[in-house]
RNA sequence: GUGGGUAUAGCUCAGUCGGCUAGAGCGACGGGUUGUGGUCCCGUAGGUCGAGGGUUCGAGUCCCUUUACCCACC
């Protein structure tokens, strides 16, 4: 890989907090960060065309390996001239490896050393084997901006045995993938794994500094059921006391608007989540009074935007409450398009502000102002 | 008018030989969803079993009367 392609810079760092603000360049573009990634598993951020997406101010969309794997296959994608025109985005993109499916889809899945069989239960059940070469020889068909390593997330609660496992086995595909991945123009990142336990996180990003030069880490295996606390007790030192300062940090799965604005107190740069979408497409906004469930029957006759602070072009579009909640409980799909692209908004627009409170230097001023908020108050 | 059928939750319907506090699906109401197995998952409310009488230890269920609706035939 060409280092120089994916050159990250510290912009501003927060005095009293660990956030910054950087800009990490890719290409396919620059992202601005702290930044928050929608995640597009099937080469579309479900609802909502590329140029929407573009449009709500995402610099960079997330798509799975696992899943392009399986459809419409990697030779397609490769031959159709790549993910990039594929999917019709062309701003920079990053895969996820497949490593959070071995997680979702533990009862259909096989691990051993050498690899992971999945059977393919959510398209033909077709007995699938891939190494960590296999993996990142179809994440550079595909040619993504940052591809991630294999990784194995485990679960909570989960014995300290079964992480440190987690550990061991994530280490070795991390140093199989490392050697596998050739592409110049493609960044691997490494992922950190070792569950609630801060010895065992750190004895994984020591495997990976010492497998090699990753321009970037994902921190896996937070967010799988653990109370919020138990994930900042090791998050917090492990992101401000020991990982690189000049690499960017990539919390994976996270998260909901709360945790996103700690994430970035501690020196998280990238997030991604499928809460905005998923919970939108089932009739959940987030706003800045905080939850709100659109199915209620409260909203029937509320003429009022989702949410009346919001700027998103739903919200000054003319798309009432009482219209979206119609929407949701006929199950019509606009209705859960526009929670959607209004959630995806309400993340962007939250780590934008963000990123301006950092430069500004009062980051701690922020976060506290958050913290003290409705919208604060149900997650 | 005669014969037959139906009537049980807001809707569509189960309910065994008469036997515990009458069920389901949908709908309503509320909650959930964290590197997308998601039109998904969980929970709550809601009944004078058309009405009246009878048999029975016990009736949504059997008998009689009655009402409404449906079908067929005059």
């Amino acid at each position: 890989m060409d280092q120089s392609l994916f050159k990250y810079e510290v912009v501003a760092e927060d005095p009293k907090t660990h956030a910054r603000a950087g800009i990490l360049h890719t290409p396919h573009g620059d992202i601005e960060t702290p930044i928050f990634m929608p995640v597009g598993t099937k080469a579309n951020v479900k609802g909502i065309p590329t140029e929407t997406v573009k449009g709500l101010g995402a610099q960079i969309v997330l798509a799975n390996t696992y899943h392009l794997a399986m459809r419409p296959g990697a030779d397609t994608i490769a031959e159709l001239g790549g993910l990039h025109d594929f999917m019709n985005w062309h701003g920079p993109i990053l895969t996820d490896s497949g490593g959070f499916q071995i997680f979702s889809h533990s009862d259909a899945v096989k691990l051993t050393d050498e690899g992971v069989r999945f059977i393919a239960t959510d398209y033909d059940g077709s007995h699938v084997f891939w190494t960590p070469e296999d993996n990142m020889e179809i994440a550079m068909k595909l040619g993504s901006d940052i591809c991630m390593q294999l990784d194995q997330c485990p679960g909570y609660p989960a014995t300290r045995k079964f992480v440190e496992r987690a550990v061991e086995l994530s280490s070795m595909w991390a140093e199989r993938c490392y050697k596998a991945h050739t592409r110049d123009d493609q960044a691997l990142f490494g992922i950190v794994q070792g569950g609630m336990h801060l010895d065992l996180r750190l004895r994984s990003l020591k495997h990976l500094e010492e497998v090699g030069d990753f321009p970037g880490y994902g921190i896996g295996g937070y967010s799988v059921g653990e109370p919020h606390e138990v994930m900042f007790e090791t998050l917090e030192p492990l992101v401000s006391e020991h990982m690189p300062r000049l690499k960017p940090r990539y919390l994976m799965g996270v998260g909901n608007p709360t945790t996103l604005v700690r994430g970035v107190g501690c020196g998280i740069d990238m997030f991604d989540c499928v809460l905005p979408t998923r919970t939108g497409r089932m009739g959940t906004a987030f706003s800045s009074t905080g939850r709100m469930n659109l199915k209620n029957a409260k909203f029937a006759r509320d003429p009022r935007p989702i949410d009346e602070k919001c700027t998103c072009p739903v919200c000054t579009g003319g798309y009432s409450r009482a219209l979206i909640r119609h929407m949701v409980t006929q199950k019509e799909m606009l209705g859960g398009i526009l929670l959607s692209q209004h959630n995806i908004y309400f993340l962007l627009d939250l780590m934008r502000r963000a990123r301006q409170a950092i430069i500004d230097g009062r980051y701690a001023e922020f976060q506290a102002e958050w913290m003290a908020s409705e919208g604060a108050a149900d997650f």
